[in-house]
DNA sequence: GCAGAAATGGAATAAAAATTCCACATGATG
DNA sequence: CATCATGTGGAATTTTTATTCCATTTCTGC
C-alpha cells in the first residue's frame, strides 16, 4: 500500500503502527489511539462528534490525531477503517457464509469456549425470565439499608464474593470480604451486627463453613441474604431472603455467569437506593 | 423489531422486503431497490452523493426512496445497512439512559438484572465470534504443558484467577493461587520456575503488582500467558501468548462473563489435552 | 391523444459534520 | 522558578452532506 510517507492506507498496518507508536504518544492521542485499536466498530460509523464523547476527547483531537499520522483530516483516517469491513466482507451471503464456516469447523480449544458460551448464554435467559422480582427488590432493599456488607462464599461461589466486594467498594459501601484466610473466616464473620447484612453464597454441596457462619451469624441478629441454587439449601433456614438462582452446566462445570450477572445488578440497584434515598432526605443539588 | 409499521429495522428484514416490493416499484426507485440489494456494502459506506452516482440516480430519489419505505430520511434506512455490519452491540449512550432511568424509578433491580444479562450475552457472543481459535489453542497447550499453574489477579481480576484456581483443582492440575495476602503476591510467585506456568490477568487499568510480578517472573524464565483487554497492556510485553478478551459494559462494570468462560474452556481444553497425551504414550486401558 | 396523477431531475436550502483557530494549561529545560 | 515548546479544550468557521421544493417529464385510464 502506499506507505512511503509512513502513512497506513490498509487497517493491520495502521492497528500495528498505533500500537507500536502509542507509547510515545501525548495522553489524549494515546488516549484515542487506545480506544480506536480496542473499539475499531465505533470508529468506523461514528461520526467525529461521537466517537470524541465515547473516546473521552474533543473533537478536535480526533482531527489533531489523525494528522499527526499523516492523514489529511479524520475523515480520511476513518475510510481506513471502512475499507477494513468493505474488504472483509465484500458481500453479504459470502459473510453469512464466513460465519457459519467459522462456528462448524472449528476445533479444540475453540470449540468448547463456543460450548461454553451458549451454555453461559442459555443459563442466563433463563435465569433472567424465571427470577422472581419481588425477591430482587427486597434483597436490594437490604443491601441498601445495611451499615456494611459481609460476604461469604467458599470454593465456587467465592469469585461471586470477590467480584461484589470489588464492585461494592467501587460503589462505596463498606465492605468486608470473608476469605477464610488462615482459617479465621468464623471470626472474620463476627464484627457483623444486626445494623449489618451478611451475603451468602453457596452452591451444591454446600460448603459447611459457609452454612455455620451463616447460621452462627442469623442466630446473633445480623440479617442474612442467601443467593443459593435450591430451595432445600441449608441456607434457608437462617435466611432473611433468598434468592434462587439456577444455572444451566456443561459437563461438570456450571457456569457463573447468571449469580455474577445477578450479584451486579443487586449491587448496583443497591446503590441506586441508597442515592435515591439520600436526595430525598437532602437534595444537595437540583 | 419495530415493524408494526411495516418499517424493517433490520438488515434481514429489509433485504426481503425490497425485493418483494420490487416488481410493484416505479422505475427509479426499482432501480435503487436493486443496487441496495446487489451492492450493500456500497449503501453503507457512502454518502448520498456518491451512492446517487454509482445507482445511476439522483441523490433526491434515494430520499425518496427511503421515505417511500417509511424512513424518515436516507440516513435512517443507512442506518439499517451499518447495524447489519455492526452487528448490533448495543448503543453505549442508549444504554446508559436506559439504566439511568430505570433506576431512578428505584424499584428496578430486575429491569437492571435484565439489562445485565443482556450486556453479558452481548459479550459472550461477540467474544465467542472475535477470538483468535490459534491463540486459544496455543494458550491450552501451555497450560496442559506446565508443571503447576500460579495465578495471578487483582481487584476486578482477581474473581477470574480464584474460579480457575477452583476449576483447574478439580481438574487435578497442581495450582497457586497468588492472592498477595499480607502482600507477599511477589513471594507468592518466586516459587515459579520455567517449568510452570504464571497466568496473569489484568483489565484496564492495569493494576501495578500484577504487571511487575508478572515481569519479574518472565524475566526469570517463567513462561507468561495473559489474558488481558488491549494490545497496549503492559502485560503485552512479557508474555508468552497474549489472549485479548474484549467485554461490553454497561455504565461502569463491565461484564466478566466471557472471560469467565474463555478461562474454564482454557482450562477444560488443557485438561483434555493432557489426558490425550497421556493415552498416547501409556494407553493404560481401552 | 388528452386530462390527471405519479414520478423524476436538478437547483435551492437546511442541517450536520469536519476542520481550523486561538487562548489557556501543562510539562520540560536551562 | 521563569521560559519556551508542546499539548489541549472549546468556540467559530468552512465544508460537506442530506433534504426539500418545484418545474418538467412520463406514465395511466379514458
Amino acid at each position: 500500500m502506499n506507505e512511503t510517507d509512513g502513512t497506513p492506507r490498509d487497517f493491520d498496518t495502521l492497528r500495528a503502527l498505533l500500537i507500536e507508536r502509542r507509547p510515545d504518544m501525548p495522553k489524549r492521542l494515546a488516549q484515542v489511539a487506545a480506544f480506536a485499536v480496542d473499539r475499531p466498530d465505533d470508529v468506523t460509523f461514528g461520526t467525529v462528534a461521537a466517537i470524541a464523547e465515547q473516546a473521552g476527547v474533543q473533537p478536535s483531537t480526533l482531527v489533531r490525531f489523525a494528522q499527526s499520522l499523516g492523514y489529511q483530516g479524520f475523515s480520511e483516517l476513518q475510510d481506513v477503517f471502512r475499507a477494513r469491513l468493505r474488504d472483509r466482507w465484500p458481500d453479504y451471503d459470502e459473510r453469512l457464509e464466513v460465519l457459519r464456516r467459522r462456528s462448524a469447523d472449528s476445533q479444540g480449544a475453540h470449540a468448547l469456549f463456543g460450548d461454553f458460551v451458549d451454555t453461559a448464554v442459555t443459563s442466563l435467559i433463563r435465569l433472567r425470565d424465571t427470577i422472581e422480582p419481588a425477591r430482587m427488590d427486597e434483597a436490594a432493599r437490604l443491601i441498601a439499608g445495611a451499615r456494611a456488607i459481609y460476604l461469604l462464599g467458599q470454593r465456587r461461589a467465592f469469585p461471586v464474593c470477590s467480584y461484589m466486594a470489588y464492585a461494592l467498594a467501587k460503589l462505596g459501601s463498606p465492605t468486608v470480604l470473608i476469605d477464610n484466610v488462615a482459617g479465621l473466616g468464623p471470626e472474620q464473620a463476627e464484627a457483623a451486627g444486626p445494623e449489618d447484612l451478611l451475603i451468602a453464597v453457596s452452591f451444591t454441596p454446600y460448603t459447611s463453613l459457609t452454612v455455620d457462619v451463616a447460621n452462627a451469624a442469623a442466630a446473633r441478629g445480623v440479617p442474612v441474604l442467601a443467593l443459593t441454587d435450591s430451595p432445600f439449601s441449608p441456607l434457608i433456614q437462617s435466611a432473611k431472603v433468598v434468592v434462587e438462582v439456577i444455572e444451566a452446566d456443561l459437563g461438570a462445570f456450571r457456569s457463573l455467569s447468571g449469580t455474577l450477572c445477578l450479584a451486579m445488578a443487586l449491587c448496583v440497584a443497591a446503590a441506586e437506593i441508597r442515592r435515591a434515598e439520600a436526595e430525598e432526605k437532602g437534595p444537595a443539588r437540583a
